[in-house]
DNA sequence: CCAAAAATCATCCGAACGGGTGACGCGAAC
DNA sequence: GTTCGCGTCACCCGTTCGGATGATTTTTGG
């Protein structure tokens, strides 16, 4: 702003400068005054209005207005994340279960195995995921998306 | 706009005839026609500029950008389920600690209480939960919208 | 103020959970 | 063909959890 300032002071100077080289007033002398002043005023009119359009540019309000639209409306899995766990599909199936609450036992029936095997799955779950609880296990898997 | 030129052709020509009614020339001519044109000079920058300024002023951009939010931007309790439910806050607060993943003796150093009394908290909510489990009460919990 | 509700703490005990380890079969990849 | 990842299962042991019960202290509401 500052250097704009001095830009159109210099200009307005050497506008000045260049109009008595020329003897501006022999030539505006030969018409009417009114002339001469409708002249002044139409330049420094638009001059008026071309710095108003320059002090004001780069004030153009951007009023960026940030819509929440409803992402989750499906459930789509983050596949980097899971992919950067190492979570096998059966340990993803087991978390899944954990998190509806089911219990060991629950899940072995359901899955048609034994509650050791359960027990083993959901160990590399917890290891996997860095957790020491179930429940710790679900909050995790729900940050990283791999379960609705 | 239409309206604004309409106004300032209507201003201008008022003070056109303001400036003819008080002779304006016969006390312009007493100074110098430098003088005469730095002031008009003057007179029509001024305008100018406002008139810049008013005609871009409307000109403030509105860019809505939809962001897809991860879902549901701001957590808003379910305050029918939270009291057909009967749950006390004290309860409430001890499953959302649950539901981060926190053990009973975790929430026990955080809401400076015993590991007792978490116990009984706990118990009580999985009454008014209907769940057996931890998992299977953050599971309800959620379902309810009593939890984020 | 007084009663009801809520919050607090405790103990006992069985069930569930979690860690560690080892093992076996199977299919894919090298 | 052998290795590797995955899924499967088992046992042991310690911890945590959950249920049942009882009690005391705040807090709240009529």
């Amino acid at each position: 702003m500052r250097k704009s300032v001095l830009l159109y002071g210099l200009l307005g100077g050497a506008l000045i400068a260049l109009l008595n080289a020329i003897e501006y007033r022999y030539l505006v002398m030969e018409h009417s005054v009114e002339i001469y002043g409708a002249l002044v005023a139409l330049l420094f009119a638009s001059f008026g209005i071309w710095l108003g359009l320059r002090i004001t540019q780069p004030q153009e309000r951007v009023i960026v207005r940030e819509v929440a639209v409803p992402a989750p409306g499906a459930f789509t899995r983050n596949a980097e994340q899971l992919a950067a766990t190492g979570m096998t599909k059966r340990e993803l199936e087991i978390l899944e279960l954990i998190a509806l609450g089911l219990s060991n036992r629950e899940i072995a029936g359901r899955v048609f195995v034994s509650e050791n095997t359960v027990k083993t799955h959901s160990s590399r779950v917890f290891e996997k995921l860095g957790a020491k609880r179930r429940t710790q296990a679900v909050q995790r898997g729900k940050e990283l998306g791999l379960i609705p």
